[in-house]
RNA sequence: UGACCCAUGGUGUAAUUGGCAACACAGCAGAUUUUGGUUCUGUUAUUCUAGGUUCGAGUCCUAGUGGGUCAACCA
């Protein structure tokens, strides 16, 4: 069988495939994935990611972890051990071992000391307030620096000056000589390296002097052969620096392609603003399971497979975007559906007694894991006299299309008996204690002749062998799609208190057993779960993932 | 008084590169259902504006409008 209908190419495949067509590089693939060890993965990096890694894949190539460690003040090991960690569980393995663009410091310093050769770098003295003063503004020209003008010979021995720690930090800084009055404020003349006596992660107290972004990245590229590099579209403007640098130092023609970030409603992933959220406590880590962060979104219970899938669904484009939360947890579900483990959880457990059922006996019964993959196999619940349902599945006085426990009606046990309901007791607040129904005895999951057929059927769990358990249910972290809309209210302003509800005392069925953290469950008409890692074998911990979709709730309460 | 990028249903992305505007998610309606889940069927809704080129424009040209980005010794 044959597509009928023709693949269709995002602008970078088009790109990539022109290139192939034209035997550009002879037809090699290299990328790379880029980070600044200083912080951890969020979504909008697990796009840059998947994009990096999936087009390599596609067209034959590979892609390299490189991280640009050229700010010794920022950059910690600490990171580069959870990015690492971060892109394995995605699912995507880099080529050989990590690259680092401090590998390239010697080459880079190289690179600088051609380029004072060619007249085109020199070694400015003015003060950072200096330089900022003589940059101009997007509609005005900045000016030359009075230095710009030193000879090849000055600049050299300047430069090795600076490199020899002969000059204090700040003191002096190696620029490109390009044009003070470029349209393009990042062309006017810009920084390549800074004198910072710090200790770097890797190279310890080698350097002095370190390499701007802009005098790192391209050359990373360049010196590693990538083909095609993908950034994010506010790299937009350093291209034709790219390309200078590129062209002057007459090194491999890598070639920079920009596309849109990708964000996300209820998400942010600002750096600065995720460490508030960290640091004030608002959450309780990195990978607290509302946090956009990967670690986060593991530990929620968001499967790689799943996210994968939403990356590939948003596309790759040039337009700014923002994703409908919608569409990430139908990506969820969908996975989770196929591949989850069903379980019985009561969160607000209400206590039935079947009044006809014998006292003091007890049955097993069976259940499937997985509807949808009977290889997931079935399992045993207990069942009494006395179980467990939810508090919301029972209504003395219900609406005509409520389809669950009521007095005179009939309602299924999910693999297990029909019930009919006879009343409850209450206390004397009114709140209901306790439920009393009746059995079908011939009403028994897959040998059911009672020919009743309930609307609805309702999760459950045996009331003596059933065990407690925590579970936290999470909601959004903000209370608003977009917390950053209004510039005069600060975002922590629409932090959802409620995005962080804890159930102590939730009924599981005993056939569930303490295993790996992120072991995922769909709980039987309320959500997906995972076990979290606090948990033990005494105490079990379960993160909710996300919701089933629920037209019922939407049904009767229409939230705005 | 600048440069650059972008503009297609509610959201996102397509449109064989100038030839019937479609796919997914969301919404709505229905069927099925021992999960008010899943699945299935149907359905609502789209080319920023004004000119121009053309037999024909979402696509090309011009102007405008709107949004975004750029002035760290950050990346």
């Amino acid at each position: 069988m044959q597509d009928e209908r023709k693949e269709s190419l995002n602008f970078i495949e088009q790109i990539i495939e022109t290139d192939l067509a034209n035997g550009k590089h002879s037809g090699r693939i290299l990328t790379r994935f880029p980070p600044e060890p200083n912080g951890y993965l969020h979504i909008g990096h697990a796009k840059a990611i998947w994009i990096n890694f999936e087009l390599a894949k596609k067209y034959g190539g590979k892609t390299n972890l490189r991280f640009d460690d050229t700010n010794p003040t920022t950059e910690e090991t600490e990171y580069v051990e959870s990015i690492q960690k971060d892109i394995q569980w995605l699912g995507y393995q880099w080529q050989n071992e990590p690259l680092y663009a401090s590998d390239y410091f010697g080459q880079l310093y190289e690179y600088a000391k051609k380029l004072i050769s060619k007249g085109l770098a020199y070694v400015d003295d003015s003060t950072p307030e200096e330089i900022a003063s003589m940059k101009g503004t997007p509609t005005e020209p900045g000016v030359d620096s009075p230095y710009k003008s030193r000879s090849v010979e000055e600049n050299l021995t300047l430069f090795e000056g600076m490199k020899n720690g002969e000059f204090p930090d700040g003191s002096r800084v190696l620029r490109a000589n390009i044009d003070m009055a470029a349209p393009n404020m990042l062309m006017r003349d810009p920084i390549l390296y800074r004198i910072k006596k710090e200790n770097h992660h890797r190279t310890g107290d080698d350097w002095c002097i370190y390499p701007m972004y802009d005098f790192a990245h391209g050359q990373s590229d360049s010196i590693e052969g990538i083909t095609h590099s993908l950034c994010s579209l506010e790299f937009i403007h350093h291209r034709p620096v790219y390309d200078w640098f590129i062209e002057k130092l007459e090194i491999f023609p890598s070639r920079q392609i920009e596309f849109a970030r990708m964000n996300v409603e209820y998400m942010i992933t600002s750096k600065r603003r995720l460490l508030k959220l960290v640091n004030e406590k608002y959450v309780t880590g990195w990978d607290d399971p509302r946090m956009p962060t990967l670690s986060g979104m593991r530990r929620k219970g968001y499967p790689a497979a799943a996210l994968r899938t939403f990356c590939e669904k948003t596309g790759v484009a040039k337009r700014d975007n923002t994703i409908e939360i919608n569409l990430l947890e139908s990506c969820v579900r969908d996975e989770l559906n196929k591949t989850a483990l069903r379980a019985m959880v009561v969160l607000d457990p209400i206590k039935v007694v079947i009044t006809n059922y014998p006292e003091g006996t007890s049955e097993i019964l069976m259940a499937e894991n997985n509807p949808e993959d009977v290889s997931a196999g079935e399992r045993q619940m207990p069942f009494s006299r006395e179980i467990y349902i939810e508090r919301e599945d029972f209504m003395e006085d219900a609406p005509p299309k409520y389809f669950r426990m009521t007095p005179g009606k009939d309602v299924r046990l999910k693999h297990a008996y029909i019930l009919h309901c006879e009343g409850c007791e209450k206390d004397e607040f009114g709140l209901v204690t306790t439920i009393y129904a009746t059995y079908y005895p011939n009403s028994k999951s897959g040998s059911d002749v009672s020919g009743i057929k309930p609307k609805g059927t309702l999760h459950w769990v045996d009331a003596h062998a059933s065990r407690t358990c925590e579970v936290r249910l999470y909601d959004r972290l903000f209370t608003v799609s977009d917390p950053l809309a209004d510039e005069n209210t600060d975002f922590i302003n629409f932090y959802n208190k409620d995005s962080l509800q804890t159930v102590h005392n939730a009924k599981i069925e005993p056939g569930i057993v303490f295993t790996d953290p992120l072991t995922h469950y769909q709980f039987f008409r309320l959500g997906y779960f995972c076990i979290d890692q606090d948990s033990s074998s005494e105490a079990l911990v379960f993160n909710k993932t996300v919701g089933l979709k629920d037209t019922f709730a939407k049904e009767v309460k229409p939230t705005p």
